[in-house]
DNA sequence: TATAATAATGACTAGCCGGTCACGTGTCAA
DNA sequence: TTGACACGTGACCGGCTAGTCATTATTATA
């Protein structure tokens, strides 16, 4: 194990304990047996290692969840696998799972929470589509209030479950869950949420200029050859006119394997698919 | 107004824009003209502040909304005045509700959570109530799954508004959260949540000693002799053998006005009667 | 073995925090 | 006018923090 994932470990625990504020980076260190000095080796600063934390988790989440999805072979059997692995991978990265439950949104730094919404806003884009394959054209319209409610029953039930701490039966609450969800997809006819914009409050907002200046950031965290001439062609065909979509999915694909790269993989092939 | 309210409506809106973690005494102080150490004559300890804001708004939603319902002719009209003045009320209390949402458990102290989650059940013990109220007995056995989903869908609702900050259609809303709940409470056939200490993590480990306690921690804080009679009348009465409801109720009436004992007679009523 | 290069250390800085307390300041009754 | 008293002040304390950097330990190279 690298230094920086021994940090990420240790750091990940103390985090769920005691909440991130509270953990100092000096326990941090006491806690992996490493000097406070070298903890500043491997990351630039306490807020460096929380976004790290935030994005190597929030990707594989949505990347674990997503990938079982598509082995379902029909659109009910994948709503229950949606269900059942949102409450494994959940279970699976307690600690994580822990900090997202307690510290929700708060003190820390203001990009760190733009930039969990942000994992959120993709999920429930996720969420959305896997709802349009189930239930189909009868949703149309009503899809924002069926996400957002859906969500909300999903993370009624992991508070539940974090609050409880007794062993879930999965398969069962998701028989629950897909029961649920389908009542309300199939008879609810009052609709609250007209409108994308209100549901999805960051996706949207990220200007191309954002998303070059991102890429010039993250250019230079790698020193992969393929990498870096994909980013910078990424960049270049981004600020065309017309950037083509083929083109851009294409170099994505050449970056899905780095993991720094994926909330950014992730949001382009959404923009451009 | 009173230094008391001064520095309270000064802490609310600060913890409401950055946390109360975030938040120094010493910008409170300086938020409401008043220097660090006549903080220190209105409260003990900024704990202390941070518990008289929980006590005061909980309290106050919690009534209010109950009193909302009761004045509702017939069931249903309660469950849609209920999930009207719930959001009207949480708009009311904007500053308080955006800490609710925001800070959710994590960082601040570990009594205060529990009281926050003390709060939290006796809220969802006050919508169980009312679902039963509705629906009947055809909700009997699945009422403590229907309470959670409500309540998330609910959150998740509140949890929109705070983020897109826009003004709220409510009746509609309401409308159609009582329609999705109907569904659920009618049609819904396969349940998560068997057992009520699932649901309810707090509510019943008050023992008797511990509530005697807290009146005697009460008791100081109080000069009216209506109250410190009733005060001491109810520990006698707690600590028989066979406490009578009747009476127990009765002097809890007496300290209704006062609103430090607000929670535990909110507790001592849904115990005793 | 000697030297250069790299990795790791922990004492240290500057700054913020909650909380205290000796010291004004203003207001009464005597 | 004097003294007693309560109210209010802000400099100060001890303790904590994130982050730095001169020093030391370890490894690689010649």
């Amino acid at each position: 194990m690298t230094r920086k994932q021994l940090i990420m470990d240790s750091a990940l625990q103390l985090f769920a304990e005691k909440g991130i504020e509270a953990t100092s980076v000096q326990q941090i260190t006491d806690h992996c047996g490493i000097s406070k000095g070298a903890f500043y080796l491997s990351f630039k600063s306490k807020d460096e290692l929380i976004y790290s934390i935030i994005e190597h988790f929030m990707n594989n989440i949505i990347r674990e969840v997503d990938r079982a999805v598509k082995e379902g072979s029909t659109p009910s059997e994948k709503l229950h696998i949606y269900f059942v692995h949102t409450f494994k991978v959940m279970s699976q990265y307690t600690g994580f799972a822990e900090i997202l439950m307690k510290e929700k949104v708060s003190a820390i730094n203001e990009t760190l929470i733009e930039r969990i919404q942000y994992y959120v806003d993709l999920a429930k884009k996720s969420l959305e589509k896997l709802l349009f394959e189930v239930f189909g054209d009868q949703i149309e319209g009503k899809q924002y209030d069926l996400v957002l409610v859906v969500n909300g029953m999903v993370q009624a039930y992991l508070q539940n479950f974090f609050e409880s701490c007794k062993p879930f039966d999965v398969i069962k609450l998701a028989d629950s869950l897909v029961e649920k969800t389908t009542l309300l997809a199939t008879k609810s006819e009052i609709v609250f949420l007209q409108d994308s914009s209100q549901l999805y409050s960051r996706i949207k907002n990220y200007s191309i200029e954002h998303i070059v200046e991102e890429l010039d950031y993250l250019q230079q965290q790698t020193n992969d050859r393929l990498e870096l001439e994909s980013i910078q062609l990424l960049k270049e065909e981004l600020m065309m006119e017309m950037p083509r979509p083929a083109i851009i999915v294409g170099l994505i694909s050449n970056l899905e394997k780095n993991e720094n790269f994926n909330w950014i993989t992730i949001y382009l092939k959404d923009r451009f698919n």
